[in-house]
DNA sequence: ATGGGTCGGTTTGAAATTCCAACTGTCATG
DNA sequence: CATGACAGTTGGAATTTCAAACCGACCCAT
């Protein structure tokens, strides 16, 4: 579990993770700490500024500075100067920041159906203009296959675990 | 924040959120405590003992009894007997839990892209026999609008913030 | 019946993390 | 010169986490 910085060809370090090799282990490494995802919904939703963050998070400063950094080390955020004098930073998104938005969009999804009363916040949706769906409407997202174009139901999904040594179960014994 | 126990229609507490009220918070508040999406992701594979899910994980066994239990309290997971002398239970999904799969699916493939080499594992998809593609392939989830059938495309998308007292902003001044 | 092994935890005490409130430094404005 | 905005930092207390050992119920083999 040592924060090892092997770089893929995109800029992010590659954490280590406990247990099963997983690439959601290992996203949940770089973002799942506690704050973490929230800072990121602000800037998505254009709040990209220290003080914006911290009174619509609810995050202790503190806590929240750290995260930003940790965030800015994962390659996931980039911090940009908008003033010298006094010199300031706001945080913006970098293009694997910007490629969480289907996670956010599918915890907001569960949320919305789970967790709340009534959705706080919508997504409005227009298609691209001219297309049969250029009328808006609020997002309603759904996880499809881009390869066949199939929603991805779980009955049609089997598990293959490609990891050394390990199979669905755990670790294989006599390795 | 303290953890409210309001029920909606199904039988899972709506937390509450620092912050801006948003359902990816409050579904945060139930499943993004540390360990919990690594425990949902064993019970996803067929890990369903307490003993597995350590293993397969690495979280410490106080910890994981203890996300357990929160699971279980959130209406996540549900503890079922599976066998008296001695008595010993096993962790199966809800309607809730299962309904994490899109949550999964965005993590893994965000991760397969940003924080892994290669990926660990992947989901082999095949879409309803007697479709056009029952062709079994590795899935390639990308989120779509239910609504319309296109592709959940940043730009074209706008944030509707409905919960009174808040735009995308923040807390609304003077109210 | 004794000893070992399995399973699902709980207990303990130390270590790490988080929280809150106050503080700092730099600058702009009046 | 005083005030306020902004972006953090600091200190100390409170909470959470961790690792490792332990526990109780049971099964099985000797």
């Amino acid at each position: 579990m040592t924060s090892n910085a092997k770089q893929g060809e995109n800029s992010v370090p590659h954490p280590d993770v406990p247990g099963r090799p997983c690439s959601a282990a290992a996203a949940l490494q770089l973002v799942g700490e506690r704050w973490a995802l929230l800072a990121i919904r602000e800037i998505f939703y254009g709040n990209r500024r220290f003080d914006r963050i911290v009174r619509n998070t609810g995050a202790p400063r503190d806590r929240l500075a750290a995260r930003l950094r940790a965030l800015e080390e994962a390659g996931v955020v980039e911090r940009r100067p908008y003033s010298e004098r006094p010199l300031r930073f706001e945080y913006h998104l970098t293009g694997a920041g910007l490629d969480l938005a289907p996670v956010m969009h599918a915890l907001l999804a569960w949320g919305d159906r789970w967790a709340v009363d009534a959705p706080p916040v919508a997504f409005r949706h227009r298609g691209a203009p001219g297309s049969d769906h250029d009328a808006e409407h609020d997002l309603d997202p759904v996880t499809m296959c881009r390869t066949c174009g199939e929603e991805a139901r779980s009955g049609g999904l089997t598990i293959d675990v490609r990891a050394p040594g390990w199979d669905r179960a755990g670790p294989i014994e006599g390795v």
